[in-house]
DNA sequence: AAGGTTCTTGACGCACTCTTGACGCGGACC
DNA sequence: GGTCCGCGTCAAGAGTGCGTCAAGAACCTT
């Protein structure tokens, strides 16, 4: 299902959105001001956020910066502000598009399409075989040895962020970063763990990793010997 | 250099527009109408579209359909009509966004780079390759005679630093604080034993080195002889 | 409210990397 | 011809990063 964050102050707008945008099939996550919204952004990974500029607290621009620091995530600003200098602003701190108050739900929604579709190039998610499993990141499954293995949430994130660059090494901080937000940029503790639970359930000899290999210091790779 | 169609039927917009956008350094087709248009896309590829809706002869929805059929090179629609029914129709035909007239300069500017940097994801980092080794920065890994060479995280920033550099020599000052921080400028020991170690796992005769020279006094130049 | 997962956090041992000092060599300068 | 400085080489000790395990906290489901 396709996760939208949607920032406004206007309890009224607020809810509306919410409203509509789940009647259309959306999953919907609500915040009032900016800090929430970097928050539900660094833990629910949304695929699209729609952004009021006045915010109160943290100005929607540094929002839209706070973001884009670590996600390249759509974002669509709305404004009653219909000056030019705003919309540029916004636009080149990151913003995808920019809609003026009042605006029709149906152009949002189309707007809200058009951005989806930007995002999500037609790709079909490819399917990853290793001599001792298979890693379906549309599906988001895994399966070894005929049967299905299951992943946590966050052993997932990981396989998927590092399969996605396979062969490329990458850096702890990125994996933090992709994995548990923004803040976490040096937890490496949660790294190892947490590789240590993916390498029990994926490699066949957990000790001597095959595929998922560490860079002492710098980061991990993913790599099929193919 | 960055290509743009501009597609209007209306004559005065059209020159303004080529004029202000040749002023910024862009490359710019201009077309009167849709057929126009769609030559002028098959024959340049642009990397990004600027469309009138209304556009005599064929209509600007089905310009959008035409180029949405073998490319998908951001379009910015530019319309007269402010009416919800025709964004949501051009959206959802594939443009990526939508600008009404009377429009700012600046703003369609802005949006235009919008468009742009969406269009260009990641620019891949460059392979270096040498008679005796390559170096990939992207993924941060060095090959030699088929099996891959371990660096460790110092030798590779250093590395990373000198082959970013190709050709050029960097003052030990810089090594220094690009590897190690800007308060071990004067620690050009620590230069000394990694760039030998970075020669013995590099170079094939490391006491004579190839690549990697030492500009005595000054700093070391990575250079290939290609 | 209870049960089961999942995530976080701390402790420990091991391996590796970095730092640091000693030494030799060669060129520059006096 | 002697001295000095900068560089390369080597080796040893200190420090760090990683994998592993286990226990408690937080979360979700029923």
């Amino acid at each position: 299902m396709t996760r939208v964050l949607v920032v406004d102050d206007e309890p009224q707008i607020l809810r509306a959105l919410g409203i509509n945008l789940r009647a259309r099939g959306y999953d919907v996550d609500l915040a009032p001001d900016g800090e929430h919204a970097l928050t539900l952004a660094a833990g629910h990974h949304p695929d699209v956020v729609v952004l009021d500029l006045g915010l109160p607290g943290i100005d929607g621009v540094e929002v839209i910066r706070g973001l884009r620091g670590w996600s390249t995530v759509p974002i669509v600003v709305l404004s009653v502000r219909d000056g030019e200098r705003d919309k540029v602003l916004a636009l080149d701190a990151g913003a995808d598009d920019y809609v003026t108050k009042p605006f029709g739900m149906d152009e949002l929604l189309a707007r809200l399409r058009a951005a989806l579709r930007r995002a999500t190039p037609a790709e079909e998610e490819p399917v990853v075989e290793t001599a001792d499993f298979t890693i379906d990141l549309g599906a988001k499954r895994v399966h070894r040895g005929g049967t299905e293995v299951r992943l946590t949430p966050t052993e997932w994130h990981l396989v998927e962020v590092l399969v996605r660059h396979q062969g490329k090494l990458v850096s702890q901080r990125q994996l933090l970063q992709e994995v548990w937000g923004p803040e976490y940029h040096d937890e490496t503790a949660y790294l190892r763990v947490h590789m240590a639970n993916v390498r029990r359930k994926l490699e066949p000899e957990p000790s001597r990793p095959r595929y998922f290999f560490t860079e002492p210091g710098m980061g991990y790779r993913f790599e099929t010997s193919s």
